[in-house]
Order: structure tokens, then sequence, then C-alpha cells
DNA sequence: TATAATGTTACTGTTAATAGAAACAGTTTC
DNA sequence: GAAACTGTTTCTATTAACAGTAACATTATA
């Protein structure tokens, strides 16, 4: 099997949060989570219907970086946009 | 709740491989894909008592990678060094 | 239809991770 | 103790993601 499926079905084994983030401390670097977790809100927003330039400006991401996540959205079979619309169901 | 947060909880809510490697591949780029694998892949070497230079040589990837991920798994409490212990001792 | 708003793409400069290499420290082995 | 091996740190150059900005395309609206 190969390190990414290995690394994969470790994400998989983890359900406790804060092991979870424990673990991305030690696998990401401080950035890369800073900017994980700005793609994420990206897509919240988005999906939430706010428009990409006022993104842009609230979250002071490039426009590049929000077109990114408008195509994940956009493609079907979205995990990303399952997740968020089971989210918004939810509340 | 803070973004990261939230987005720890969507990873510990993914269970299954597929859709897990899915969603990674929606949030992540290849090339961070490609980093974060062989960040672990480097884990499992040191793991298993891989000479740091060897793992450098086989994976083509640069001592200070190695020593980064040297140090995560001797810091106390350490996830990866853990699951990489559970692993082992399973089969 | 003209204008405004929004989505998308393209371009340049910046930044963080890291490759490659060298140097130094500690340990082992002879 | 000298030589070899291993771990760690440091330095410079490279690379990918991306900020900032502008341009272009599409749609809505007045």
């Amino acid at each position: 099997m190969k390190a990414t499926d290995r690394l994969v079905r470790v994400f998989c084994s983890i359900d406790d949060p804060r092991t979870m983030k424990k673990f991305m401390k030690e696998i990401f670097t401080p950035s890369e989570i800073e900017d994980i977790s700005k793609r994420w809100k990206v897509m919240e927003m988005l999906k939430r219907g706010v428009s990409q330039r006022a993104i842009a400006t609230k979250l002071g991401v490039s426009l590049c970086k929000i077109t990114r996540g408008s195509k994940v959205l956009k493609t079907g079979g979205s995990v990303s946009n399952r997740i968020l619309d089971e989210q918004t169901s939810r509340r």
C-alpha cells in the first residue's frame, strides 16, 4: 500500500478532535494549518452564498484561492459539498 | 469555534478511507499530499530504526525534513508515535 | 442596451518548505 | 585515541502556493 493510503487510514482511525488536532500539528507545519483552515473557511462562506470578492476582503485571501474552492464545490460528488450540506441542514 | 477546529471535526467525522482520500484531494494541493505522505513515510522509517541518512537516500528527502520528524516522535505524548507503536504491535 | 455586480483567469512578486551540501557533535568500533 | 557512523544544525538556492492586481467573461438589473 502506498504511503498516501496508509496516511489516509491513520486519519480515518482518529475520531477524537483533541487527538486529531494534535496529530495535525505534528504532521503539518503551522502555516499549512493556517492555509487549509482558510481554505475550509472559504468553502463555508461560498456555501453560504457570500460573494467571492466579499470573501476575499473579509479573509484577506486572493481570488485565485477562492476560485479553487469554488471549483471543488461544483465538482460532481464533492465530499466538501456534501459535508457542508449536512452541517447546514442539521441547524 | 475557530475554522481550524471546525476542520478538525470534519476530519474526525470521516471514517471511510475512500471518502477521506477524496476529501483530502479537495482540500490539499497535489504537492501538499506528496509532501505529507513523505513526512509520514519518514516517520514510519524512523520508527523502524532506519538511519536518517538511509532514509534521505531512499526517499530523496533532505535531512532537515527528517530531523523535523525525529523531533515529533521524541515529543512526549506524540500521537504519531503512539499510532506507529500500535501498528507495529498489531503485526 | 448600458451599467453594475460577480465569477474567472492571468501576471508579477513574495513567502515558506525544503533540497542539497557542508559542518559540527555524539557515539560506536577497531 | 582514531576512524567511521549517526544525529543535528546551518547555509544557499529552488519551488509551489498565493497575495495583490488587473483584465476579461458572464449575468443581473436599471
